[in-house]
DNA sequence: CATGTTTCTGCGGGTTCCCGCAAGCCTAAT
DNA sequence: ATTAGGCTTGCGGGAACCCGCAGAAACATG
């Protein structure tokens, strides 16, 4: 059995390496990458089918390259190691693991047994492993309780990137009227409101750009989202 | 000579401990911290004069701690060691260091060379040194190509939080059209238009919103800069 | 002082946004 | 079949935005 690093901070990565090594004594090579691009065509090259992968990397996003691997090769292991437990970052993975894969998502601030367990739960035993945290988010995250569904966060998206009702009302299909109450329910669910702290003067906030904010202050949307987000944008610009 | 190393990653700072002691035989104990607001509860009660820093920690900014450490001692010492030279984080440390002191910025991805030379050269020569990489941004930013002044980051800012032109024009004791000029050059140094892409649809774009997008994928804006600003400005409607 | 340059300000209009109201569709349950 | 609750859509109006035009104020320069 092979695996693959794929993480940008060389600390980590050696670190990573050693904690395999210990954790797998019954593996073979270990191969390293410095970032998603590289991380693709060395799972390529070798056919990795167990990785360990950050997200946040410079080149190429962990997400990204998580996804075009599994594309081409869905039973792949992946074991996400990551510094946060944004929203924005599991709602990306959860978006992307292909039906019945085998993913871990642990934060590196985890203590190395943890890290061992997760491995060979993976690895080995083709199990799921969430860190307790980010498990935590996933269940708010997909509760109503300010949980976003699917297309609702799609609109929260398009108002990041700054786009008018009408341009996401013909990005999404939808009449201009509709696009506004998805807005209405953002807002709602965001509580934002137009406080008019001192009545004499009239709202003190553009409530479709303090979504946004509140949204990022939040963790529900980061730069690694918005930057996706804005390839997608430019490709549908493109697409007419 | 003591020194104070304040970062949260384990790793990083061990490795921190190490080159330091490599770098400064010379120096007595080695403090640690894991974040800002023990930092400046170290630096306070060890009385550090020579601190290296992260940007970017959990509990305390290390520009928020920096500023206080600053505050109460301006001859200390600080070396910024950072992952990213986001113009964020370059406009927010030139913007506290006060006259005279000797500081640096660093990225992590440096060699151990250069970071033993930074080291000695801030904590011995009393010298400034700055990365290159770091040194073009600030460069860049300050010259007037697609440079803002400080008056227009402050604006920038303040849509980016989702105020209101009115409530930006009371904040800023500005008329509400000279808002709205500053909103105009600031488009227009991001290069944010109402690209009617198709001459059938209207605009496609809500520039206020756009703005703040580009600013963030040019990383003129970052989630540590947000949250500053977000806490200054709960702190101003309070202060109504 | 006269002059030009820059910044600030008010006015007015066209457009977009925010949102209450109400009418239509669909699914689900009584 | 009827009723109820949820989406979606249209209409309309008030507020906020984007911005051209032009005068007023602030500052520097000769």
């Amino acid at each position: 059995m092979d695996v693959l690093i794929v993480e940008d901070d060389p600390l980590h990565r050696s670190y990573l390496h050693e904690q395999v090594k210990l954790a797998l004594p019954e593996c073979g090579t270990i191969h390293e990458a410095e970032n998603g691009q590289q991380g693709e065509v060395l799972a390529r090259t070798h056919r990795s089918a167990h990785i360990v992968m950050d997200l946040q990397m410079n080149a190429r996003n962990g997400i990204e390259a998580a996804r075009t691997i599994w594309r081409e090769r869905p039973d792949t292991r992946i074991l996400f190691w990551s510094n946060y437990a944004d929203e924005a970052y599991v709602r990306g993975v959860s978006r992307i693991v292909p039906n019945g894969a085998a993913y871990g998502y642990v934060l590196k601030s985890t203590s190395e047994e943890r890290l061992k367990l997760a491995l060979r739960s993976i690895f080995i035993e083709n199990q799921c492993v969430i860190d307790n945290e980010v498990r935590g988010m996933q269940q708010r995250s997909f509760a109503q309780t300010s949980g976003f569904s699917d297309s609702e966060y799609e609109i929260l998206m398009d108002i990041a990137l700054g786009m008018t009702d009408r341009a996401i009302a013909d990005r999404r299909h939808l009449s201009l009227r509709s696009v506004q109450n998805r807005l209405q329910q953002i807002y709602s669910k965001l509580e934002v409101h137009q406080t008019t702290d001192h009545p004499r003067n009239a709202a003190a906030f553009n409530l479709r750009a303090r979504a946004v904010t509140v949204a990022m202050l939040r963790k529900l949307l980061n730069y690694g989202a918005l930057e996706k987000a804005e390839t997608e944008l430019q490709q549908w610009l493109r697409g007419h």
